[in-house]
DNA sequence: ACCAATGCGGCCAGATCATGTCCGCATACC
DNA sequence: GGTATGCGGACATGATCTGGCCGCATTGGT
């Protein structure tokens, strides 16, 4: 432990997984004398992240939040943790973090050793219906490894099916991902049609990169999400349903906390609440985490909840003891 | 940039944002010679870090997965973006990830600044209808806080309501948190009465460190789980019902992939499927994930489920357009 | 075949930094 | 008051870091 640098991470890494630890300690674990443990905090210090340290005999340092964020050093069950945690935001369709998980992913994914990967990916599988619906699951392995080839503007090759039935071989250069409603498209220019393009991930196969680098590219228009509404208007068809609950507006937002928030009192001890979802299935599914013991009803105009409405009663009714 | 310290570190940190740099670009960057930026390279080599380099003129460096991972240099929307799907992870009941995912969040929310807390918080907020139920919901907020008590053996003051509805107050030092099926447990040492006690984290309010860290105790018996199972018999109730889907084996694993696993095919074109959850709501919410255009119906032994499944029945059956 | 761009690493001289030791001081808890 | 902790100045020694130079190997394009 003679190296400044990695005394540094060391220490860095020391003060992320226990809050405190008295320099006596911490000199030993890194084998230096406490002077110059001093000096290496008064290091960190200076490079910004903000060690607090009490003298007296409970003293000890602290790593504490400041204005910037400490490179994480974090173990190998953490990063499977972390990965298996921003694939769900990426892929359950999480609004505004869809992006961001993408490029935290995409660092993450980078350096993952081969073994956590493995992890991450059996993990994954046990996650959430709420990656399934009506459309062809998006893999999120694809999405990890496209979200990397985006960044680095690597050229890819995949099997692409049309909606035609017809299946071509593609070489592009991936521009960026844009998830509209459930699904998720790759804008990317196409070498040999020489044009932009998009595709939609889910029916994309056998993708593998090239290896190739190139340079960036201008794409036409304001930004990928313009590009893509554009070039695809109308992909994210919306479905809604009213449901009005007996509740008083306090427990009804104790209940739903920030979710309920648009829900109006539309007379004393009833919420009317107008939910949004990708799928008539989805905007019912909103009744199963209604509180227990509360009247409630359903209504909408759209004739495709109210179809998805009456097959599911049909089929509850047939519900038999087994 | 005159410190190698801050440069390893920056090296590290532009090597996880751009996969490919040229040695040029990248001692412009650091603003150092090219000979140093080579000795650098060397020296996060030398520390493990696998970074592979390519002559020619497409050349560059590159960061590649190792045997050891890295520090991971977030920015501040990643850095939301994880502790928002580590939260996740630990409320929403992702079995086994949960006690990682609060590892690495306890690390994460150390260090994450006042701004960016905010707006964990404020996305949390969004996520998904998973974290309901019949329960009281469990605030993330909490948890992160207790996780990072636990760790660090900070005596906490909270106030608790016990399930005969009295409230007291209580000064413990917490030893860990077990997640029981739907439920958080804290298991402490309770100053006050001197004993092992353990506290469901739904009950407890007004939760805040005292600052005062203390050596850690031995909890009695083999571990934290086994020490709540002998205290809480019984606390994890699971409800079940079976499902019966007119479709062939193979589109069925098409469709819920590694979840269905635990189906059986009892007759050609005829897949059962047992399912369980912890209330007999999420048990039926199974049902809005079938894919479209398949016949099943459902089943179940417990008269829960089937007393939920006829009060949805009845809802259903009066769902009217608006 | 040649050229340009890139990475690699040896060598050197001078500047800089890091280290351990010793010291006195301040602070907090018992 | 005693003890354990953190803080930082001073100093001498030795290690290191840096930039500049060199020739070499590899790659891709002209």
């Amino acid at each position: 432990m003679t190296d400044p640098t990695v005394r540094a991470l060391r220490l860095l890494s020391l003060l992320q997984t226990h809050r405190f630890w008295s320099g006596g300690k911490l000199a030993e674990r890194l084998e230096v004398s406490a002077r110059t443990l001093r000096r290496d905090v008064e290091r960190l210090r200076g490079l910004g992240y903000r060690i607090s340290a009490e003298p007296g005999a409970a003293g000890g340092y602290q790593l504490q939040a400041g204005s910037a964020l400490p490179p994480l050093l974090v173990d190998d069950d953490e990063a499977v943790a972390i990965a298996v945690g921003l694939r769900v935001a990426a892929v359950g369709g999480l609004d505004d973090a869809e992006r961001t998980s993408l490029s935290a992913l995409a660092k993450l994914e980078q350096v993952l050793p081969r073994n956590l990967r493995r992890r991450v990916a059996a993990l994954q599988e046990h996650i959430s219906p709420v990656v399934w619906g009506e459309h062809k699951r998006v893999s999120a392995d694809v999405l990890a490894q496209l979200a990397l080839t985006c960044r680095d503007r690597e050229r890819v090759r995949f099997h692409y099916t049309a909606r035609s039935g017809e299946e071509t071989q593609r070489l592009v250069e991936p521009h960026s991902l844009v998830a509209q409603g459930p699904r998720w498209y790759l804008i990317a220019w196409d070498v040999n049609r020489e044009d932009w393009r998009t595709f939609r991930i889910d029916r994309l196969a056998k993708l593998h990169g090239t290896g190739v680098r190139v340079q960036p590219r201008q794409l036409p228009g304001e930004n990928a999400a313009e590009f893509l509404k554009a070039d695809r208007p109308g992909a994210a068809p919306q479905y809604e349903a009213m449901f009005r609950l007996h509740m008083d507006r306090r427990s009804f937002h104790t209940h739903f906390g920030a979710w309920g928030r648009d829900a109006v009192e539309n007379a004393e001890g009833v919420m009317e609440w107008r939910v949004r979802g990708r799928t008539p299935q989805e905007v019912l599914a909103y009744m199963f985490w209604l509180p227990d013991g509360v009247e409630w009803d359903v209504c909408s105009d759209d004739d495709a909840v109210r179809a998805a409405a009456s097959a599911f009663r049909d089929r509850l009714a047939q519900l038999a003891v087994r």
